[in-house]
DNA sequence: GGTCCACAGGAAAGATAGGGTC
DNA sequence: GACCCTATCTTTCCTGTGGACC
């Protein structure tokens, strides 16, 4: 059944991509400076999730390293690196630099000033999900860092702009702006059709079952290939050769689950029992949630903690906070993060 | 309108932990 | 092994705000 369970991963960038040609031009063009030894133009990809940001960004610099002899080019997802430190530290990394450099004995300045010393060939930095860093003031810096040029991706303008200072918002304003949007039904069904033949066995799948995950994913390639994936992980254990219509409809509540059950995979005890908590009883108050988290764990943290653990759950877009102040409720999210 | 209470979130200080240096 | 340095996490303290109640 799986032939080539690669292409059904979320993180696969294919060797051609569907439906985006016009976003992948304009990125080449903001890039294309590059190839004549100058800076390239800072990029901002902006759209909803699952819309082929990620994998536009990684397949246009790709294809740039295959035009330029030297080139560097690292992906550096901010959910996951969001500090400062970290987002320097995974830099350096791409060009070698962290041999020397510890997590905790390095200070923040020493790693700038050594990316600042870099003169090595031209490097292009992809900062995925950048709206979720906490301290934006790495941008100003790595914008003012010759021989790097950043490419950024985020969903929505307004929120990354609400959390800039002014310098920044100066200078981003005149960065190039790609606009993704989500696939439609049709588009959708190509790609799903292209991973399925490169992933699975000739007529594993058929077209009926390929438009049921596109409608099911609604616009979202990520949660189509998670169901897909899904599907065909089904089907390979119950040993069939074709993914029918009802292994599909089982397939799709679990696609969407994958995609939160790896987000809520991040979080720490802590933050996961707040988490299993809201799940469990739906829409809680601050108060009554953190008196069930008490009940639950053994050393409760204080609720300003709690606080902090929360708000980085509304940043996992795991959990939605509705009021404020004393009004204020949470809730878990119905829709992937 | 005044008071109380619950809550958010900023600031600062303390605690923790990993690696370096001697 | 003791001590130092640093990033990160946690706690404490505080201010501001809005809803509930009188």
């Amino acid at each position: 059944m799986i032939t080539d369970a690669r292409v059904l991963q979320p993180e696969f960038i294919p060797q051609e991509v569907e439906h985006r040609n016009p976003e992948v031009n304009h990125l080449s063009n903001a890039l294309k400076p590059i190839m004549d030894g100058h800076p390239g133009e800072t990029s901002l990809l902006l759209g909803p999730s699952g819309a082929g940001k990620t994998c536009i960004a990684q397949f246009t610099t790709e294809r740039l390293r295959e035009n330029v002899l030297d080139i560097n080019t690292q992906y550096i997802n901010c959910w996951q690196d969001y500090t400062r430190f970290r987002v320097l530290h995974r830099i350096l990394d791409g060009i070698g630099q962290t041999v020397d450099i510890h997590r905790r004995s390095t200070p923040k300045d020493e790693l700038l000033e050594r990316l600042q010393d870099y003169d090595g060939p031209h490097y292009v930095v992809i900062l995925d999900e950048v709206d979720q860093l906490e301290d934006k003031s790495v941008l100003y810096d790595l914008y003012q860092t010759r021989g790097i040029t950043m490419v950024l991706i985020a969903n929505r303008e307004e929120e990354l702009f609400a959390t800039l200072d002014e310098r920044l918002t100066s200078r981003l304003h005149s960065s190039v702006r790609i606009q993704f949007e989500k696939y439609p039904l049709d588009e959708l069904v190509s790609i799903l059709e292209a991973r399925a033949g490169w992933g699975l066995s000739e007529g594993a799948i058929g077209n009926d079952q390929i438009t049921h995950i596109a409608d099911a994913a609604a616009g979202d390639a990520r949660i189509g290939i998670s169901i897909l994936r899904n599907a065909a992980r089904v089907a390979d254990q119950q040993g069939t050769d074709t993914i029918t219509e009802e292994i599909v409809r089982d397939a799709v509540p679990g696609g969407r689950e994958e995609i939160r059950r790896k987000t809520a995979e991040k979080l720490r005890t802590h933050q996961r029992v707040l988490y299993e908590i809201l799940q469990e009883e739906g829409e809680m108050s601050p108060g009554e949630l953190y008196d069930e988290y008490c009940g639950r764990v053994d050393e409760a943290k204080t609720k300003r903690t709690v606080r902090n653990y929360l708000k980085k759950m509304e940043h996992y877009r795991l959990v939605t906070a509705q009021g404020e102040k004393r009004a204020r409720t949470y809730r878990p999210r119905e829709d992937p993060p």
